[in-house]
DNA sequence: GGATGTGAAGTATTTCACAGCC
DNA sequence: GGCTGTGAAATACTTCACATCC
């Protein structure tokens, strides 16, 4: 006989990973929603928010289950639960940062990660002058102690803002310590393994393609 | 008779928006490859570089001209002139920064602008405690200067950086003084008018996207 | 009546595969 | 022989449109 069934988050690996990119937008506005009170939103009504459709809505959430009343729309504060924890945002991440130049102290510095649920817990540079810094509320580690610092504290997503020449050997570090999600603001785009997840911020990018419109 | 054609680059508008954002990384690479002293490179080396596949770099440039040669693959140094014309990166682009918190302070200071042609010429902030403070080598001007400087100057790109419930009435009026191109990093996507570029630089999305896979 | 959930249809994008040229 | 440029095929993604249910 099998056991009983143990109580999983079910990855679907024929979700597409737009539709991924786009539940947090989502959880976004419906935390908005939540937060002016409101109880009930429809596709239409979000898709107006987001510029979307409500097509694509309704089809994005589709990929995960029904969570709507037909003829009512959909409850905010349910959605809203549901997709955080589709999304693993109803538990806390602990992060951290590699590389505390003038870039790595802005993104510690910023408060809009940890109300979303992002814990900075350390940060890492190679640069002596920086080691032992207090920066906001850390402490800077040096580079030689992260292995150490990243297994003990099992931290699975990391920020990498070193200098370019260094990021795919911070990179693979990382990723052999057990990192499997990095936020890279460096201008060039490590290579990772599968399963590893990698964003690029990368501005430059972003303005260099809206020059073309401009000609 | 018509009069003889006025050379003028002309906008192909059946060119996918993927396609015009990924030339932006084929430059970066071909700016490497020239400083290296490469002369000729395939799209079979371009796409190892990229992780892209070789046919998606002939397909991309194939929308633009036909800059290769058979047998031989792409003369580094003439495929990067024809891109940065393509994209409108043989030219400097002006710049201003709107909001100077934190964040703001942040991107003026990031060196990583200049090199690629892109001038930061001006900021603008509401805050009186932060209008004529010198920052990077900008002087803060006030919001109320916004409409004046960005006309005489006839600045096309903005870098939004405000607190997010001034949003879109900041992007409103940037629109209407002549802005086409927006680099948004507020947490928040604003309406723009068709034919203005919108590039949302969102961190938190970003996390929030690769968590989905971590559970 | 009104909105969801979803197969089917329609688009968009990527990849294949090969003729053509160097 | 090697590599581009490109129609055609394959795949991915979005939108339609309607049966279904509250």
């Amino acid at each position: 006989m099998a056991g009983k069934p143990v109580p999983q988050r079910q990855h679907r690996p024929e979700v597409p990973e737009v539709v991924v990119t786009r539940l947090p937008q989502y959880v976004r506005i419906l935390g908005r929603l939540e937060q002016e009170g409101s109880e009930v939103v429809s596709s239409q009504q979000l898709g107006e928010m987001l510029q979307v459709t409500p097509a694509q809505i309704r089809k994005d959430l589709s990929y995960f289950g029904r969570f709507g009343k037909q003829g009512r729309g959909y409850s905010v504060r349910h959605l809203l639960e549901q997709l955080r924890e589709i999304l693993g945002l109803d538990t806390h991440w602990d992060v951290a940062v590699v590389g505390v130049g003038r870039l790595g102290r802005a993104i510690i510095s910023y408060p809009g990660f940890t109300p979303d649920g992002f814990r900075l817990i350390a940060a890492f540079d190679a640069n002596p002058e920086v080691i032992g810094l207090q920066v906001g509320d850390l402490t800077v580690d040096s580079m030689e102690r992260l292995e150490e610092l990243f297994r003990i504290k099992r931290i699975r997503i990391a920020i990498v803002a070193v200098p370019v020449t260094h990021t795919q050997a911070v990179v693979d570090r990382l990723i052999e310590c057990g990192v499997r999600a990095i936020l890279n603001y460096t201008p060039t785009s490590p290579q990772v393994s599968k399963g590893v997840k990698l964003r690029n911020i990368d501005p430059v990018l972003s303005l260099q393609s809206m020059t073309y419109y401009l000609t």
